[in-house]
DNA sequence: AATGAATGAGCTTTCATTCAT
DNA sequence: AATGAATGAAAGCTCATTCAT
């Protein structure tokens, strides 16, 4: 039995959502609410900064679930490419959810927010954890420059993803790992 | 001697550098008109669909600018090693033109455009045309499988510009021949 | 040993003050509230009618105020004269408690309000009793047509607050006296 | 035959008038624009900072129209007692003019506008100017002391306004000149 | 009595585009 | 071809108020 999720949990998914398809400057808060089912006034009682405030949200959450594939990738490899080559599936398969626009999460998360405000330096600390995350598993595996291992990953995945979505073809991300080998 | 840029130059150049820095909807076309210096009325006369075609032009302009780029870095190389690394290098300097904001040129014309029109596919097909460019030059420098080279090469060039942008350092670019070693 | 101020006594002079410094209609409930230190479901119980409520408390408050310095400056006065410039200088140290922005007490209280409801005829039969508040003690002094003297006082108190509010300086209040002579 | 007033006219007068009966704040840019009979989106063309240069335009105008009652009433004036009672009962007929809610215009362009920019000061000008001018006319018409000689004017005119709005009634202006001798 | 979430009408402003000259 | 005024839909946001606990 799943809890009915709160109102700022109906916002921030319904913004980390469209962001990603469409982009944060090309998403109105009129859709976001429209998606969250939460009338107009709602948005400002739970994110005072209204539009910025939702983009941190979704940035937030959007780390999180990337972590989250990270560990499941990499918690139960014997070694770092195994763990690799799950995540990439893993992530193929997050790019064929969204059937249009498969943004990459991390960059849309990263690169398309509020101009003012600190976002940009909260994005980048929180792409500095994922890559601390990737790192530690590798050093965990005992994969040799751990830190460079993760950094690398996110470089091939970031390229990957991108020229998924030009082709609209998951087996971009499926096929990455036999190119890194 | 170099001409005058015309009206129509202006306009294409002030929207390919504001669509990179931030983006087709982050970006008004009253701010491309004050970068281009050119008066409000003139922009319909040179591109009837305004900012959809301004768009199309820079995403043409943008294309042309990386083929360049692709041809001076591997038209005097011996392999398709050394031409990488100069390519590389070449983009690490383009990177640091734009002190801030530095949006991959490639990602910014292919994924952020107007959603209506035949934006998307009009960028799939310059991004195809710059993967044959890449392949091609692959192939004549005896490469193996010429065309996954260039492909390999784009993902590259996207992740690192990716993490480079996070990272304000466009050393990430330098230091990928190495990476890819 | 003073009373801690009931929730209705602090919203009633937190709203006086803004309202006189900032107007009614440039002040937020949300503002009074904060300012009141009583949080946002408070209000209506203690207002019914919300903001109106609160303009006509603010102004009751605000006319009670003048009256009691009216009384003290003109209870202890030997003759009308030297009650008015008494009375000119507590206005000007009351002038001088809100550095910025001195609306006048009186003029902020009568005329900007709701514009529905009993609003303003509220506000005149304030203003027509501290006009016969001061009238009282003119007669009571002796002076000759007291009700005139009262009026002819308010008038110059009223526009000798706006000069100095425009010049940011106590001293029109206190030279207003010399000034009446 | 009056020329047809422009558009930037139409909306100054519209603008002076509301903000004048209403207030700044209490005014809606949409009541403006109706009653200048322009269309929203022409505004944002010609007052680029909106409502608060609106406002600017609007004390403007109405500094203005104070100046040029002042000169009808004391440039034929044989002395300064006779200038000052024409101008009373100008402004009398002033006052009858807006049947409703008679804001004097002097105080609502000096005390109701946008908190933030420079306006405080700018409206701290323009009564300085009119300062400036009535003191001129008291100087030429051999007045002792003009330039207290035109504060004292505007302090009795303010005041008396205020008086003449709560009572209203018109003939507080116009028994103004007999309370002053 | 007290509280914080909810509510939607209305706010000012920005936008890409069209028009008249 | 060039220009600046005009246009209204839509943007993000604030508001006073009401509701459920």
């Amino acid at each position: 039995m799943t809890a009915e999720p709160t109102t700022r949990e109906k916002l921030t998914l319904a913004a980390a959502e469209l962001f990603r398809r469409q982009g944060y400057h090309a998403t109105g808060v009129a859709e976001v609410l429209a998606l969250a089912g939460v009338p107009k006034g709602s948005l400002y009682h739970h994110f005072p900064d209204g539009k910025a405030d939702l983009a941190r949200a979704a940035a937030d959450w959007t780390a999180d679930l990337i972590a989250r594939i990270l560990d499941d990738a990499f918690a139960p490899a014997p070694d770092w490419p195994q763990g690799v080559a799950t995540f990439c599936h893993k992530l193929a398969r997050l790019f064929e959810l969204a059937a249009e626009a498969n943004a990459c999460p991390i960059s849309a998360l990263l690169f398309d927010g509020p101009q003012e405000g600190g976002f940009r330096d909260h994005a980048a600390a929180l792409l500095d954890r994922l890559l601390a995350h990737a790192g530690a598993h590798a050093a965990r595996l005992g994969a040799p420059d751990p830190q460079e291992k993760g950094e690398t990953l996110l470089i091939a995945v970031e390229g990957a993803w991108t020229l998924a979505r030009a082709r609209r073809d998951s087996d971009v991300l499926r096929r990455l790992p036999g190119r890194l080998a």
